[in-house]
DNA sequence: GCAAAAGTGTTCAATGTACACCCATGC
DNA sequence: GCATGGGTGTACATTGAACACTTTTGC
């Protein structure tokens, strides 16, 4: 009686212009040497979102991302060392931000961002973990508001539309792009720009968190 | 080190024209004489989802029901006994099919159905449960085929239509839905007709996977 | 004045929604 | 012939998709 419970974090970002998730090598074994989901074991008196939380800190040095409990796998056979149940989550760095140095987790050698639809060979079930959150954070992009957690506090519709156009696998039309986004109205314009290149610059953004729960309470938004 | 896990199972159903959900009350501590969800606790070397089939068989004696993992509750004190993690999922019973016997469950004093809007005090978190899996179903619903689940092998369009609304809340269109629902492609009909009172009969369709497989290839309808 | 990215509207197709009448059957 | 549920089509509004040019800036 009593199971152990892993709890599993695909966290995705966006870099050079694609998605990736953020992998651990792991130092001990099973699995010794292969890249893995981060992620570690619950513990006691330790609610999962806790958890989930704390790995991330761990792992990523950041806190207050968007977080979303994914599945939970619990194979009999998933894991050589006994019966482990692995909670899964998935969670969304805005794009830029910076990752914690690679030696900051426990058991992981090494970290790095892979890209998320071509990962490398996997260790436990994670491949299926990780299939699994790219379908659901792909779904949810194109219906929901978690797009916004890709990017950063303040962003220019162009940088929001190539974080779309990462996840989603292609190009979308700029001006269908730009005319959605603003009538769902949680997008405020600040009264500053920034210039990229040699070029004109552009408006900069930021996301309305009020104006985001009122279109929430009329049911608008999908709530899972 | 280790927690258990429960395998808690909201089953749904229409019957008499609303969305009920079958109940079990308890007859032991904790929460002795409150009403529960149905579940069980997660045997060694057993997968979740044949956990929750097992369950699902002990409860009401079908099997071959639509079933899906819902979310997964680890609050340290949801459960005053120690720590219990609960994977909770959903399952559809077509309406009309008859439930077990009441006394066929373990630890359950009796079963019964309740509407699912309006459930009696519940034991644990178990009201959290319910409020998400109707959350769920009634979305899911409006935008993928697990209506279907809901209505015996074979139906008349009538029948599904009431099935929809008891689940949605609120009465349809009766031209639209049938354009709707046939225009989905998945439904076949038979040869065979019914006459339920003393009126004209009306005809009885049957769910056709084939075509359902298709459509989800496509990606038409929403797999998760 | 030119290179480079920002910004902006209209047309068309598809989809969803509102709405009312005739049909088949048993008594 | 009448009561009961079965069955059908059209007009309109909303939504999503395709498509090209002008503007601002630094050099």
């Amino acid at each position: 009686m009593g199971v152990r419970v892993a709890v599993d974090i695909v966290i995705f970002s966006v870099r050079d212009g694609r998605l990736k998730a953020l992998l651990v090598k792991r130092g001990v074994p099973p699995f010794e040497g292969r890249w893995a989901v981060p992620g570690g074991f619950l513990k006691d008196d330790e609610a999962l979102d806790e958890a989930a939380r704390r790995e991330l800190l761990e792992e990523t040095g950041v806190a207050d991302v968007y977080l979303e409990q994914l599945f939970t796998f619990g194979a009999p056979g998933r894991d050589p060392r006994g019966r482990v149940l692995s909670v899964s989550y998935f969670a969304l760095l805005p794009a830029g931000s910076k990752a914690a140095p690679p030696s900051a987790g426990g058991d992981a050698a090494e970290a790095a961002w892979f890209d998320a639809y071509e990962p490398p060979p996997l260790a436990f079930d994670h491949a299926a973990i990780l299939d699994y959150a790219r379908q659901r954070l792909r779904w949810k992009l194109e219906w929901t508001t978690v797009g916004f957690g890709l990017v950063p506090g303040r962003f220019t519709l162009t940088e929001l539309q190539r974080v779309f156009e990462a996840v989603l696998g292609r190009g979308v039309d700029k001006r269908n792009f730009r005319r959605k986004v603003l009538a769902l109205g949680v997008l405020r314009a600040t009264k500053e720009s920034r210039r990229e290149g040699l070029t004109r610059p552009a408006r900069l953004f930021e996301f309305s968190a009020s104006r985001f729960e009122k279109l929430r309470e009329r049911g608008v938004l999908f709530p899972f």
